[in-house]
DNA sequence: GCACACGGAGAACGACCGTTCTCCGACGGT
DNA sequence: ACCGTCGGAGAACGGTCGTTCTCCGTGTGC
């Protein structure tokens, strides 16, 4: 038997797989259960309904995300490199085994347009990834407009490699990032 | 009665809003049967499948993008500002009613995992961009590398656009793509 | 005027999905 | 040993969807 929390991850890990794997709408719920091993009737009284599950799913993601940002960040030297860390991040990930582009931006492309908490996870988790590269830049002493500069980069080469299955995309958003943070930079 | 080549453009014009505007699978084939006004046999006497309706839609996106490309391009002064007139056009569509982002990032996003034939046609048209902004990079003297980062820019205005509703990052695109134009052309 | 092919409206069909319910076996307290 | 409770397995339910079929009215060729 399981208790709550251990049910909990491994409903939300069996859905994500499937989810980003496949898509929201075309996993069941009860392919969901045979993924976690873990009833129906525990996973609708964890979860009430499937919207509730995929939020849950996507706060998961902007967990794992944030981690993993500042895993790469914490090996970088300098303010400049750290804020570069972030497309060695990326490189990483488009590497990986099962590389589908962002779950977040999947999600908003299928499910945005009619699930309002769905579209306001992805909002917030953008939100929270800016914020996040604004620190960075700021303790680099780099101008806020750079930020945003790193966030298009880094959010182009996201469904880039999704789309052309090319990771290297990750090395020349990185070197277009150099470019903009040296211009940014008085000579 | 209408002849087959105007019920085909009323059935993808009628798919095309309601596919961009609630995403593919949340549309029925008898939500499009209505807003086209043709039936459900003609219909499938002109498009065997869905996925074939899909296909076409996206096809039909994939023209209008390059006349809307062109359109902006032609207004444009010099090789460079042609290149830059890429987020100009990206401007005035993240300005328009109902913007709901990159209609083949979405399409990616929803149906990429289960339908070949959709990632294809994304694949393409993202291909075919690319090669577009080439012309123009090379036409105004840069070097190769600037397309694709100017790509890059392009698709992270597209999505983060649609995400956080804000159409102001076209212009900061735009500012990116020429702090990247100068850096890339010797001083 | 009539037979006939055609197309539209919408019912029908089979499949699937989210959610709930039923049934049954296992386990803990007395 | 017995009773009550809990949770699991899976059937059941209501709805939707993609696709096909049926039926009927219309218009055309003779």
């Amino acid at each position: 038997m399981l208790d709550d929390a251990t049910a909990r991850t491994a409903v939300t890990a069996a859905a994500d797989r499937l989810f980003y794997a496949r898509g929201v709408q075309s996993v069941g719920m009860d392919a969901v259960r045979a993924e976690a091993g873990v009833s129906l009737k525990r996973i609708y009284a964890l979860y009430p309904s499937k919207e509730d599950l995929v939020v849950a799913v996507l706060a998961g993601r902007t967990q794992q995300w944030a981690d993993g940002l500042d895993r790469w960040a914490a090996e970088a030297d300098t303010p400049r490199e750290q804020v570069l860390a972030v497309f060695d991040f990326l490189d990483a990930w488009f590497r990986e085994d099962g590389f589908r582009g962002c779950a977040f931006i999947n999600s908003f492309g299928e499910l945005g347009a009619t699930s309002p908490r769905v579209a306001e996870a992805v909002r917030e988790h953008k939100e929270s990834f800016r914020r996040y590269v604004e620190e960075l830049v700021q303790e680099a002493g780099l101008p806020d407009a750079v930020a945003l500069q790193v966030v298009l980069l880094a959010e182009g080469a996201q469904t880039t490699a999704a789309i052309t299955r090319d990771a290297d995309v990750a090395r020349q958003a990185r070197a277009a990032a150099e470019a903009l943070i040296d211009a940014a930079v008085p000579a």
